[in-house]
DNA sequence: CTATTATTCAACCTTTTGGTTAAGTAATAA
DNA sequence: TTATTACTTAACCAAAAGGTTGAATAATAG
């Protein structure tokens, strides 16, 4: 039980997975891409992403020789509900938050 | 860099530690009273809660023979800014979520 | 002082994690 | 067809994680 908890936390344990992640934000990326900027071996690198697939965080989509890499954003979600749910972030809105983060920056222009 | 981040979220990994967060939202407790509802060992438990005060997201206090577990928000804060900030929250003004849960506090009593 | 209670520590075990290198597969380019 | 490119897999390793039991420490109760 709450067994995808366990791994979308435990993914999100490791700074290099979070970097990876980071990286995905801004566009889907083929592995050897994914792996240019790190120190370690594209195998360690390969492992990390299917830590993060099994995850959900991520989809890898093969086509030609090529394996994409796309971050699934509703699987962090789950964890971030979790999170929200947990104390004083407690029945947190988030459209109500952006709504304020909204009036807040034209309010400091 | 980072490192706490990882000590946090991996600390979330567990689901048997989550519990513990979730049972310590309610009060401070000792430590055999955190382990009477789990079916392993007290010197389990006893590393468990080591991991959590290592990540910050508890403190332990001794008080006579009796060691309190106390839950740490602020820890968990920093793992849910990440979050927040991540993806559709950027550049989050954590300063401005603050106000943000102050009023939503007042707005639903 | 002696038991009892609360908790940790030490030694041990197994599985997982994070890394390596070398070989294997599969698609494309020449 | 033969390289080359883009990966994954296999075999290995060291360290960490999560558990165990049994002994140690330390405070309180009797």
């Amino acid at each position: 039980m709450n067994n995808n908890l366990d791994k979308i936390f435990a993914a999100l344990g490791d700074s290099t997975r979070r970097e990876i992640l980071i990286m995905l934000l801004e566009d889907d990326m083929a592995v050897t891409d994914v792996a240019e900027p790190f120190d370690i071996s594209l195998a360690a690198i390969s492992k990390h992403l299917q830590i993060l697939s099994k995850s959900g965080l991520i989809v890898q989509e093969k086509r030609g020789r090529v394996k994409w890499c796309k971050l699934q954003m509703h699987a962090m979600r789950d964890a971030a509900i979790w999170m929200e749910s947990f104390g004083q972030f407690e029945q947190l809105n988030f459209d109500a938050f952006e709504i304020f983060l909204k009036q807040e920056k034209i309010l400091h222009k």
